[in-house]
DNA sequence: AGTCGATGTCGAAGCGCTTCGACAGCCTAT
DNA sequence: ATAGGCTGTCGAAGCGCTTCGACATCGACT
């Protein structure tokens, strides 16, 4: 392992102006400088990441929690976190992965073993446990999702209230005056995990304002769930013309059943979902939609980290604005 | 922040007392160690991952680099990092999270600069750029997948040609004489993955021994993808009554459209999956397949890779014997 | 000519931990 | 009774880096 004062004796220099040239805290005249970065490159030098974090009380680390759970929303995690990742280390940060497994306890471990020098979580609860730890660390941390209380918290999340209203807006501009949404699976409303609430809201009270009416189900994912779903929606509203899906696993099946029971979209209903755009393309109808942006969720959740890291930033809620794209699966209410 | 010293004092002995408790590597008295052990409840203390690292020369950390691309069997992708991530856990190591974007060059970083003890690759290519650094340190790592030269590397993955086989077995068994194989997107095999062309080979060897027809087509994604290959399988080969598929993104369309031909699953054609579990589950027909053992295989390669951390364990090569379950989407070939 | 502020470099003091050798005390075997 | 071996504890030396204050050099002012 080559050590910094190798490079130095290498160099003919000390090793704090070999520390000075790599950090750049100090000016360093260009000859020797160049003279360094030489033999930095001869001998393959990299700093040792332990010495670097002992001395400097900084690892340059970012923890990432994810979720444990593997059954919802998987590729929008991952896609999340790879963004995380590829961000992070575009401001010279590294990513350790802790899975929710552990729960408050990883916090602690991490903030008091200086093994990460911020973090972000994702999926985030209401009314989440892990949140007193943050608020009483001096660590910075970024949650992807949306707490109850958010005081002294840094969030980012896709504004689900204005995507609620979006798609009900899509709709009744259409001219559908009876709507159902199909929600989560019952366990995501009841883990309060906020967003599902926060969409519903705003499809609500959009709807009362539009004068149209709504019909709310949750709806586990799969073909039998949702033939259930569907059926019992349309016996309670049978003149429901248009549907608003926020469940992957439920997207499909919609449209399998719909297509089984000669509804043809958009001509006789129309969908709209709220997914990532590579299921809503990918569908056996190309779906009207409004996209969960994970790629930019998990980049802004970097950048509002980075800047408190660096001093500037403070607490605040960042809503994405939702946009809808319109594609084939939403056409004017049949005549 | 609680240091070692400071729990040293606390508990009226001296550091290194205080860091043999911890360590065990040496004995200590009952009562100094419950001692110490009350200190460091009392105290909160939590060692310094940095000074840890630099003392010991071991930094606690696994490096897993998955691949950047986010296109191709992302929850089994997402599957095997949790399962690292909580495996490493349980043996005290944290997980870094790369992404195949740096290259080989995170492969040096992290060598170089003593950030992980070990690595663990993902999607591997057959002449993984990054093979010849991991031959040339003495950094344990594990593959997850399997490339074309093992000499002197430890790979874990699902033996893919025993898949292949065990598809074709299955089906002959049932009377198919006549099976397509809808293979992954072109790319893939360009990209020389391996796995696709190794269950090809099982595929074709075992269909020869069994005197069965095969016919191979590669398939993106999607329906309209799908809908062609689908047209033209038929077409050259009108006879064709099971179906081998191996890309989850083409499973639903192909059941879509097979249903809108009048083709009845498993009465007029078989299907066997080669997925995840959780896909062949959730389908609309519910599949017979072959499992993608995503856990065990994230599970499997930190448990080898710890073997090696401690010196036990050598370099082999791990491949996981398939299992079909059989579900509602095969059965005898029409009368 | 003498002073002052830049500018560039160096030495040394840690950062918090692990680990090695030393050693005091005690038990067992001669 | 004494040598020898355990057991439990301690002190001190680093691990490789950052960073602070010191200092020499030099050009630009008065």
């Amino acid at each position: 392992m080559v050590t910094l004062a190798e490079v130095a004796q290498h160099a003919g220099v000390s090793a704090s102006t070999v520390s000075y040239v790599l950090s750049g805290k100090r000016s360093i005249s260009t000859t020797t400088r160049q003279r360094v970065e030489q033999s930095i490159r001869e001998l393959g030098y990299h700093p040792n990441a332990g010495a670097r974090a002992l001395a400097s009380s900084r690892s340059n680390i970012i923890a990432l929690m994810v979720p444990l759970r593997t059954d919802m929303y998987v590729p929008v995690m991952m896609e999340i976190a790879i963004a995380v990742a590829t961000t992070a280390r575009t401001h010279g940060y590294d990513v350790l992965l802790l899975t929710g497994e552990e729960g408050p306890d990883a916090v602690r471990r991490v903030t008091g073993s200086g093994l990460a020098d911020a973090m972000i979580l994702m999926d985030v609860e209401l009314d989440d446990e892990r949140l007193p730890l943050l608020r009483g660390t001096d660590q910075p941390s970024v949650l992807i999702g949306l707490p109850a209380d958010t005081s002294g918290l840094t969030c980012v999340d896709l504004d689900f209230r204005a995507t609620g209203a979006l798609c009900v807006e899509h709709l009744a501009m259409l001219g559908h005056r009876d709507i159902a949404v199909i929600g989560e699976a019952p366990a995501v409303y009841e883990r309060h995990t906020g967003f599902a609430e926060r969409t519903l809201d705003g499809l609500r009270s959009r709807a009362q304002e539009l004068g149209v009416r709504l019909l709310h189900r949750p709806c586990e994912g799969g073909y039998d769930a949702m033939a259930v779903t569907l059926a019992r929606i349309l016996d309670e509203r049978p003149g429901t013309t248009g549907f608003v899906v926020q469940n992957e696993s439920a997207v499909e099946p919609l449209l399998a059943l719909l297509r089984q029971q000669g509804r043809a979209v958009p001509e006789d209903v129309s969908v709209v979902a709220i997914c990532p755009d590579q299921v809503a393309t990918q569908a056996s109808v190309r779906l009207t939609s409004v996209a969960i942006p994970a790629q930019e969720m998990g980049r802004n959740a970097v950048e509002r980290l980075v800047a408190k890291l660096d001093g500037r930033g403070s607490d605040e809620v960042v809503l994405i604005t939702p946009e809808l794209t319109v594609r084939a699966s939403t056409g004017p209410v049949p005549a």
